[in-house]
This record gives structure tokens, C-alpha cells and sequence, in this order.
DNA sequence: GCCGTTTTCGGCCCGACTGTTTTCAGTCG
């Protein structure tokens, strides 16, 4: 089952529906390279063992502040090292912190990460997965047991040496041994179409309680748009009568009926969590509509966001929770009903949840600079769809069909070329004949444009798999890789630039390659590669495919800064793929991207315009004698 | 470790829930 964007929600999808040197130096030394991501975990971790040791909340916190920024951070703190004072103006960063990211970024670790890291090893970080387990009584196991991974816990839970101890008991040991299943069970985390789909179902189940329910609208991140989801967070309305706590336990109860429960976690005045069999978590809270606008805003999150939005209220000598927005010391309501009205008590413009995510979209909402993100509205055509001839499940004409349907004015067919054997490339006798195929179905009425691409395969050496002739007869080429996946950074980049430099190339698809939670992205230079797509104005793919969602947001908001233009494509295998895009374009809005900055937004006409200029064209021949 | 209209010390978001207690610590989001 697939939920749309209003059944979901309708503020967050509403309108879903409605240095050359440097790199020479690499190559020959293999110097090390930290990204943002990298850093930040490092961080991260420091703060986790810091609790473990009993440092004070303040010290693991400005660690754990350090690696959020890091996280959401749009530029590389490899660069940023080399200037210690631009480094210092970020906030939570200061001389210590500066000194800790130059041994990062120098050495990959850092002393103190180091000297903590002899007291515990590092499996011990695990144990902070376990649901119930937290710094405390994680230190608690170590001093007492020298517990230290996830499998000495289950030891001692099942050998039953854990009931007897001071803040333990019967109950928690038989949590931890559940939260040890889960653990290994799965690592946490499901795609946002998983997430959806589940929503979708437990939302239909509390519906089902009739009169008593005023509204269910999923909160966290979920309604940000992130692409992987850790839990699933609804929150539920009660309807005018229906607020006796008598009537909401008897809500509760109904919710924990659903049959898709396998366990049930906690069952209080106003919140019921369980888990489904796959795993995920399900967090349902009952509240007031009175209430629901500050649950809705705190809920949602990010807790990144939430904390800055709460210092702000602090700012202004207001306090937010989420039951409402209050003066601080008076405690009298400010606003709680809905999102908007507390944005606006904040003085600040209403932030699309996709923002949410403390990079600046406080800011800019402060200063009336916040993006008018792309719609799903806005999408007027689909660039890469497989047909039969290659690994697709329907026919040209049937894809055709269903675009059209879903309302776009214009399509290319991009089926694979020869290198990717297992999916039925095509070779080049295969490929000219199935060119012609598509241009005489084009001249038929369909109701729709057709276009001839293909999605040519980037060789190890960065050169294409097709020949200049059957490039030149393609409408569309749309280049990425799908082999030798595991290149050093520098030969990833060198790659990656000899395709944007062949003159053919026109869109990079799914460009790092990464598989959602089962395969890491490629490793090469980002800025330099976006550099270069500027230069030769190559588009890059936001691939809406839900394993996949690449490029991710940070690199679009990179694209974007850059004015390298985004295609937002499904990669479809069928028809019913073709309804991705609302994934794809969830990941632009969560990108910054505007309408102007997705090439398929245009009418089919000026689409073409814009699209890289084919050499032997007069625009290509316009362009070189500029 | 960071920061400042509560500024060089003292606080760091804050409330709910659970399981352990018998008034609260730890965990979670």
C-alpha cells in the first residue's frame, strides 16, 4: 500500500500533491581524507564514551554539539581547519575544539578519543543501542562486570545476574534481553517508503476508532523527509468529548489492537509505543487540539531544530514545549494550536519540515529568505525509466502511458548499455535499433514526448560505453556507474571528471551510488566533481528511487550553491515505480532546491534548451565560440 | 568544552515514562 502526500499530512506534503595540487599530493601519498560525516562520528563517539566516564553534561554535550553542526555542515572542515578564525565563528566551536578537528582531520583520531578509548574499548558504544541501556547503567556494567558488548549483556541477563542490582530488576533484564533481538535483528533504521507504508496501515487501524479521533498526522522524520526513518511517530487528535482520560484509555487500548504489533513497549496517560514485526517502533501520542500545533513542531524536530527554536523562545523571554509556547516567567500561553502561529509568535516565517534541521533555516525564515522549494506539482517530465529491451518489466508504450498519466509532458527511456550484462544491456546494434524504435513512436499522438536516452555506463577509466555514432543518435544520454565500485578517491575522482568532460554526457545518475543501509556511497571529491559539472553544465540526478534517494540533500544544497542543475528521476522498473518522484522530490526540498533549480520542471521545449548541448548542434557549436 | 542583556562562573532543552523505588534515577526523544 502506498499513502499519498495529503493523507499523510498537510502541511509537509501538502504541496507535494497540492586544489589540482592538493589532488596530485593524494594520489601520490594516499593522504588521508576525513569527510564531514566522518568527523562528526568521531565527535560523537567522544561524547558517548565522555558520558560513559561520568563526565559533567555540559563537557559531552559541547561534543555532542560539535558533531551535530559538523553533520549538517554544507562546507568540508578539511578546508575549514586551514582557517582556524572562520572555524571559531561557528557556534560551540572554540580553541580546544579547533585544536581536536586539526588532529582529526590530520591523523583520523584525536587524543582524547584515544585516552578514552584505552579505559573502554569500543564495542562498549553498542550498548547505548539497547534500548533501556544508557550511559549510567552502561558504566554501571562495565565497573561491576567488564561488560562490554552486546553479547557479554545478554550474558549476564540470561544468566540472570542483572535482576539483583541496585536500579535494576526482573522487568529491565527482560527488556534488555528484547532490546538484544532487536539489536540484532535489524540496524535501526528503514526506508522512508517501509516507514510510509506502515504509517499508512496504523493510521487506517486508529481511524477505525471512529468519532472519538479528530485527526492522525505522522510527525518526525518521516514528515521531514529524511530517507531513512528510526521510528515512526503519529500523533493523534482527540475529538470535542472524547478527552476524559477514561475515553483515552479506551483510545489507547483500541491502538494497542492493531494486529501488526509484535511488542507492546510502554502504555501511558497519553502515549502508546509498540513494535511491528519488522522492527520498526511506533510511538503514537494522544493529546488536545489545544496542544497540537507546539506536539506537532516538537515531534517533528529535528532536535537540532527544536533546541535552537527553544533558545530563541528563551531569547525572547518565552518558553517552548510541547504543549505550547508560554511566557517564561508568568507561564501564560502564547500559542500551541498550530505550527504557524508559533513560527509567527518567534517571528519567524513558517519552515517547511524538510528544513527542519538546524542549517540555517532558522535564519533565513528570520530574514524572509526561505527557498520556495519544488512541488511535486512543478514536475513536468521523468529522465530515466527502463523498458523491457533492458531489466524493465513494461513496454515502451506502457511507460509512456503511465507518465502520462501521472500528469508529465515528457519522458526518456534510458535503458542500460552493454556493460551491465545482468540487466540486459543493450550493445550498440541492439541500441540503434531501439533508438529508431522510440523516434518512430514518437511521432505517434501518444500524448506525451518520448525521448531516445539511454543510461550509459561509466567504465573503470571514466570513458563511456557507447560509441561517439550511438551517443550522438541519443536524445538523452544519462551516464553512471555500476562497476568497480571500490576505487581509491583519487582514481573515483579522475573517473568521475573524464565523464563529465566527455562532451556526450548530459546527466550523472545516482551519482554516489550508495544503497540505503546496505551499501556506502562512493568515495571521490564532491566539490571538485560539482565544480566541474558547472564548468561543462552536466546535470546532476536526485534519483527517487527509494534504495537509493542520491544525490542526498547535502550534496543538492551543494548543486545548488554551485548552479549546477538537478534532474529528479525515478529510475523506474515499471510502471508503478514511476510514482517515486514524490521521493525525489522530497529529497530537492530537503536540499533547498527551488523550482528553477530542476531542469523537469520546465515545459518540454525549454527543457531541451537547457539540457547540456549535444556537440555538432548549434547550440554545442553557440557554446564552444563563447 | 563553550558561552555571555543572568559575562569570567555557572549553566548547559525539557518533560514523560518506566522501573525501581517509597520520592526518584535513568532513559528516551
Amino acid at each position: 500500500m502506498i499513502v499519498t502526500g495529503t493523507q499523510l499530512d498537510g502541511a509537509c506534503v501538502a504541496n507535494l500533491h497540492a586544489c589540482t595540487f592538493l589532488g596530485g599530493i593524494r594520489r601520490h601519498y594516499n593522504l588521508l581524507i576525513m569527510d564531514n560525516k566522518q568527523i562528526a562520528r568521531v565527535l560523537r563517539e567522544t561524547a558517548q564514551l565522555l558520558e560513559i566516564d561520568g563526565a559533567i553534561i555540559g563537557r559531552y554535550r559541547s561534543y555532542e554539539k560539535a558533531a551535530e553542526l559538523i553533520d549538517g555542515l554544507p562546507e568540508s572542515i578539511e578546508q575549514l581547519v586551514k582557517e582556524p578564525e572562520k572555524l571559531k565563528e561557528l557556534p560551540g566551536i572554540g580553541d580546544r575544539m579547533v585544536e581536536h578537528l586539526q588532529e582529526i582531520v590530520k591523523t583520523g583520531d584525536y587524543a582524547l578519543r584515544k585516552k578514552l578509548l584505552k579505559k573502554y574499548p569500543a564495542t562498549i558504544l553498542d550498548l547505548l543501542q539497547l534500548q533501556s541501556l544508557g550511559p549510567k547503567k552502561v558504566a554501571f556494567l562495565w565497573s561491576n562486570f567488564k561488560a562490554a558488548t552486546v553479547a557479554d549483556v545478554e550474558k549476564l541477563a540470561r544468566e540472570e545476574k542483572l535482576r539483583d542490582l541496585p536500579g535494576f530488576g526482573e522487568k529491565s533484564e527482560q527488556n534488555i534481553l528484547k532490546a538484544v533481538e532487536v539489536f540484532k535483528k535489524s540496524s535501526g533504521r528503514f526506508q522512508i517508503n517501509t516507514a510510509e507504508d506502515a504509517a499508512a496501515a496504523v493510521i487506517a487501524h486508529i481511524r477505525k476508532a471512529g468519532k472519538a479521533v479528530e485527526s492522525v498526522t505522522p510527525a518526525g522524520s518521516l514528515r521531514r523527509g529524511k530517507e531513512t526513518v528510526g521510528d515512526l511517530d503519529l500523533l493523534v487528535t482527540l475529538a470535542d468529548g472524547h478527552t476524559s482520560q477514561k475515553q483515552v484509555d479506551a483510545l489507547a487500548e483500541h491502538i494497542l489492537k492493531f494486529p501488526g504489533i509484535d511488542q507492546k513497549l510502554a502504555h501511558g496517560e497519553n502515549k502508546v509505543s509498540f513494535t511491528l514485526e519488522n522492527g520498526l517502533q511506533v510511538d503514537v501520542r494522544l493529546l488536545e487540539k489545544e496542544n497540537f500545533g507546539a506536539a506537532l513542531l516538537y515531534f517533528t524536530g529535528s532536535k537540532e531544530h527544536n533546541v535552537a527554536l527553544r533558545g530563541r523562545a528563551n531569547d525572547m523571554g518565552l518558553t517552548l514545549n510541547e504543549y505550547a509556547l508560554a511566557t517564561l516567567k508568568a507561564e501564560k500561553r502564547v500559542a500551541g494550536r498550530t505550527e504557524e502561529e508559533i513560527y509567527a509568535k518567534l517571528k519567524l516565517d513558517f519552515i517547511p519540515p524538510e528544513l527542519r534541521e538546524n542549517t540555517g533555516e532558522i535564519a533565513a525564515a528570520e530574514n524572509h529568505k526561505l527557498p520556495h522549494l519544488v512541488t511535486l506539482k512543478d514536475m513536468k517530465g521523468d529522465l530515466q525509466m527502463h523498458s523491457t529491451a533492458s531489466d524493465g518489466k513494461n513496454s515502451i508504450e506502457e511507460m509512456a502511458e503511465a507518465a502520462r498519466k501521472l500528469g508529465h509532458q515528457y519522458i526518456a527511456i534510458t535503458d542500460h548499455s552493454k556493460a551491465v550484462t545482468v540487466a540486459n544491456g543493450l550493445d550498440e546494434k541492439r541500441a540503434a535499433a531501439h533508438i529508431k524504435k522510440i523516434h518512430a513512436l514518437s511521432e505517434k499522438d501518444l500524448g506525451i514526448r518520448v525521448l531516445a536516452g539511454a543510461e550509459v555506463d561509466i567504465l573503470k577509466d571514466g570513458s563511456l560505453d557507447y560509441s561517439d555514432e550511438i551517443l550522438a543518435q541519443l536524445d538523452v544520454v544519462v551516464c553512471s556507474i555500476h562497476s568497480y565500485f571500490n576505487l581509491d578517491r583519487a582514481a573515483m575522482t579522475e573517473r568521475m571528471l573524464a565523464a563529465i568532460e566527455n562532451p556526450y554526457t548530459q546527466i550523472i545518475a545516482h551519482p554516489t551510488g550508495r544503497l540505503l543501509l546496505r551499501r556506502d556511497p562512493f568515495d571521490y571529491d564532491m566539490e571538485k566533481i560539482l565544480d566541474a559539472a558547472a564548468a561543462h553544465g552536466v546535470a546532476m540526478e536526485c534519483n527517487s528511487y527509494p534504495d537509493r534517494l542520491d544525490l542526498k540533500d547535502v550534496y543538492l544544497r551543494m548543486c545548488k550553491d554551485r548552479g549546477v542543475k538537478v534532474v529528479i528521476s525515478t529510475d523506474s522498473h515499471n510502471t508503478a515505480n514511476l510514482g517515486f518522484i514524490r521521493y525525489g522530490v522530497t529529497m530537492a526540498r530537503r536540499g533547498w532546491l527551488e523550482k528553477a533549480d530542476v531542469l523537469n520542471t520546465l515545459p518540454f521545449e525549454k527543457f531541451l534548451e537547457k539540457l547540456r548541448p549535444k556537440p555538432g548542434s548549434a547550440r554545442h557549436k553557440r557554446a564552444a565560440s563563447r
